[in-house]
DNA sequence: CCGATACTGGACTCGAGCGGTCCTATATTA
DNA sequence: TAATATAGGACCGCTCGAGTCCAGTATCGG
């Protein structure tokens, strides 16, 4: 459990294809990816592959050309991109209990009385803090660690 | 999102009142606490309360007394139990992706050509030894970090 | 300027899984 | 023996995630 949602899941997978330099012969390199081609590639269903596209984009992971021709490509090099950034564009903001302050919809009635409301806030932290330290590059490719830190 | 069921959520609070040395002035310390008890300190739902305790139990992080007088505690210090060990006993095993080789209903079809599988079970064992590596009673209270480390 | 392409935004349906309840059996003790 | 309290599991309603679909808009080639 603590199960990644699947459009989370895709979208890491869908966004390791942008990183290949040459993965389809008719395609170029530096050329936008289609949603229909990266679908085609990974193969995953067309409609879901747009949608998480889609959300990627307007997070500011990915940029979008449309028209022929058009298509999408990293916003930013992959070193840059941090898994957290991605999960949290396409499930929303990582929280491990209901009561985070980052959440607008808090309904947990025990908000007032919890004994451990505040502690599992700091857990909150770590778990963020360990997606966040993980670039799309260092995971798809560990030997990438170019800022070795 | 990357939320915790509330059955792990309400697992944490419960075991956070075994810490506590008296809090109900009619009940001993060292005494087990029964489910019923438990509820009513928590405002939780009884029913609830107690299929939790049953599965912890399982997990071998309490210890059960049946008949009258008979309840619940904790089968170790405190100290010693994983955050990681209640999630897991709770929600099942940690497991980020549903092709986790610790699942045994894997049912993604892609597990052949994935290209970030092997990746992302990285990310499994950095999630779990987070979990691992905060103790219930280092999550209570911050300042009992006994084993310096 | 037209039509094909491809992204944009959001509504919609369906099914699995979770939250929560309840009941029967068993162990313990007064 | 009666009361207490856990053990185990079946059961159900409802939410939410997975996946589809469509009407709209921008861009490019001809
Ligand atoms: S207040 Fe307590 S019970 Fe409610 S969501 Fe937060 S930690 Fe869980
Ligand atoms: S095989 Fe790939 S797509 Fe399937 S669950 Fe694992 S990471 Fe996700």
């Amino acid at each position: 459990m603590l199960r990644l949602s699947k459009q989370a899941d895709y979208g890491i997978v869908l966004l390791s294809y942008f990183l290949e330099p040459d993965s389809a012969p008719g395609t170029g390199n530096g050329m936008p990816r289609s949603a229909r081609d990266l679908a085609q590639l990974a193969e995953l269903p067309a409609p879901m592959v747009s949608k998480i596209l889609k959300h990627l984009t307007r997070a500011g992971i990915l940029t979008s050309q449309r028209g022929s021709h058009g298509g999408y490509h990293l916003a930013r090099p992959a070193t840059e991109i941090s898994l957290a950034s991605i999960v949290t564009a396409l499930e929303g903001e990582i929280a491990v209990t209901e009561c985070s302050p980052l959440l607008t919809d808090r309904t947990c009635s025990h908000e007032s009385h919890c004994p451990v409301r505040t502690p599992l806030q700091r857990l909150d932290s770590i778990v963020r803090r360990a997606l966040d330290g993980v670039s799309l590059a260092e995971l798809v490719e560990p030997t990438t660690h170019r800022n070795a830190s």
